[in-house]
DNA sequence: ACCTAATGTCAGTTGTTTCTAACGTAAGAA
DNA sequence: TTCTTACGTTAGAAACAACTGACATTAGGT
């Protein structure tokens, strides 16, 4: 979670969720909307992959990366805590909700 | 707004808007909560308050921090709109209800 | 005036992030 | 197998953030 927050912290990364929200991009495709070098961008989605908040898909020699709506939803749901912990109890049934529904991902 | 996100990036100034939440604490107190130096903590302070997420007010050599709910209201618009930018008309009619109401800090 | 309490500010150190250039790798085409 | 494409990974530089200890400041008490 704390990487999630630092991973939304930088502006460049919350580009990148942007470019990927609602279609998948590869990576030098990603890369091409920025004046950073490629290598800085891999960085940056290696970064935003182990925060949970991104998934990659390889094909062929490409490596497909779009939002992970999950790990979205988490970063959401602590933030959600955060402003208002008396949410609790709202958040704990809203997961049950979510158990019901199995697999939907908001 | 940048540095309002770096701001909550970190958990000891998140425990610190916790902290001051609901009552005002001096800067001293909060201190105490935690096992930096003092100045380590004085830092952190000026860094939310320039983020806009604490207000500060003097009382005789003391001083006194509390959140400050418009500050946390504007990141939390942010998020909103970044979580899902088709949001943007409804932000904007919320914002129109907010002058119309005037001064309220939600 | 002098003292104490409460706190901020500064300089310097250490740790962390971010970036680039160079290199390594895996997939597929020729 | 060799070449090319599309990437990741690494090493090292530079920029930035986080601490601490020492000092400065400001309000009030005696």
């Amino acid at each position: 979670m704390e990487t999630a927050l630092k991973a939304i912290a930088a502006p460049r990364r919350r580009q990148i969720l942007r470019l990927v929200r609602d279609h998948e991009l590869s990576a030098g495709e990603i890369a091409l909307h920025f004046d950073v070098t490629r290598p800085a961008v891999s960085q940056d989605l290696t970064l935003l992959k182990e925060a949970g908040l991104l998934d990659e898909r390889r094909n062929g020699t490409k490596r497909l990366y779009r939002v992970r709506p999950a790990g979205l939803k988490d970063l959401r749901a602590f933030l959600e805590e955060f402003w208002d912990p008396r949410l609790d109890a709202l958040k704990l049934e809203a997961e049950r909700e979510e158990k019901r529904k199995d697999g939907n991902d908001d």
